[in-house]
DNA sequence: AGCCAGGAACATG
DNA sequence: CATGTTCATGGC
């Protein structure tokens, strides 16, 4: 087993983090204790086991079930991942002008935005998500990823990793029926992954395009995918600052605790409410989701 | 019991 | 262009 550290930059809270992994949902993804978090990676076709926990300056990373040495692509995982490169502090001063978004989210001082570096797995998820509760939600996304993922045996425990999306392509939309998917989330996942195979869109061709605007453009293309799938990936996966997943139900509700008003806001009223803040709408959404959610006790390992 | 969930496609007016 | 319907199950 190897470790090594990552320094964590100022303003990082790892219990925040843990939280936001940890919402109450069952998600095959990490798994997070009192002190830690584990997750599965695929690294060079191999899988690695990391668990992450954090000492006074650092985030300390030990390498579980590998002995290559993989620190430089686990530790570039782990910067995405936790966002450990953007700077929080332009953004919580920037929130000071806004008393009633900073009494909303400005508790969280130290949560970064978690990514979901795969573009396939931000699309997928989204997809599984799209007007269904997140417990069912969660629910869905297990069963594929048992079903099509990879897995690792380590100490007794199954740790999962996301299915590529090469694992998708020439699966019957009956198969993802059987496992509760609507028609329509199985038409849109298995064309989704169509479309990556046949390289039609990728994260490294949307790179390219200048500006947000043109991405969602390139993802609204593919059926399955409207506003709120584009935004959803752009921020979650191209970490896109000025995303905003319009009509998202959190979001919403969110906004309208903020603003303090009878109804929910409609798409103007988001717009006009993100207008200040333009370069943190991202980051603004996901502090908004972390304020929905009530907070538990962790769960012991 | 009924309504809404981290929506989108498709049909219709 | 604007509005209505459908999807599928869970949680409150």
């Amino acid at each position: 087993m190897s470790s090594f550290s990552i320094p964590k930059p100022p303003y990082f809270n790892f219990q925040e983090i843990c939280w936001f992994l940890d919402r109450g949902y069952d998600d095959c993804l990490h798994q997070v204790s009192d002190t830690s978090i584990r997750k599965l990676l695929r690294i060079e076709n191999e899988l690695v086991l990391i668990q992450i926990s954090e000492t006074t300056a650092d985030l300390r990373i030990e390498v579980l079930n590998c002995q290559k040495n993989v620190k430089a692509q686990v530790t570039a995982f782990v910067r995405d991942w936790f966002d450990l490169d953007r700077d929080l502090d332009a953004f919580y001063e920037h929130l000071r002008s806004f008393p009633p978004l900073e009494q909303r989210i400005g508790q969280f001082k130290g949560l970064r935005l978690l990514s979901i570096s795969d573009l396939f797995e931000a699309l997928a998820w989204a997809i599984i998500g799209q007007q269904i509760n997140l417990t069912f939600a969660y629910r869905l996304k297990r069963r594929l990823v048992e079903k099509y993922g990879e897995q690792l045996l380590f100490e007794g425990e199954l740790y999962y990793h996301f299915p590529h999306f090469s694992q998708l392509i020439s699966v019957e939309v009956a198969e993802l029926k059987e496992m509760q998917f609507s028609t329509r989330k199985a038409e849109y996942l298995i064309g989704i992954a169509q479309s990556l195979q046949k390289a039609s869109i990728s994260k490294t061709s949307l790179l390219a395009l200048s500006n947000t605007d043109a991405m969602i453009v390139e993802l609204c293309k593919l059926r399955g995918i409207g506003e709120w799938t584009a935004n959803y990936a752009l921020m979650k996966s191209l970490k896109r600052m000025d995303s905003i997943p319009y009509g998202d139900a959190g979001l919403l509700k969110a906004i309208q605790l903020t603003n303090q008003t009878e109804h929910r806001p409609s798409k103007e009223e988001v717009t006009l409410f993100f207008e200040p803040h333009q370069g943190w709408e991202a980051y603004i959404t996901f502090y908004l989701w972390q304020s929905l959610s009530t907070k538990k006790p962790l769960s012991n390992p």
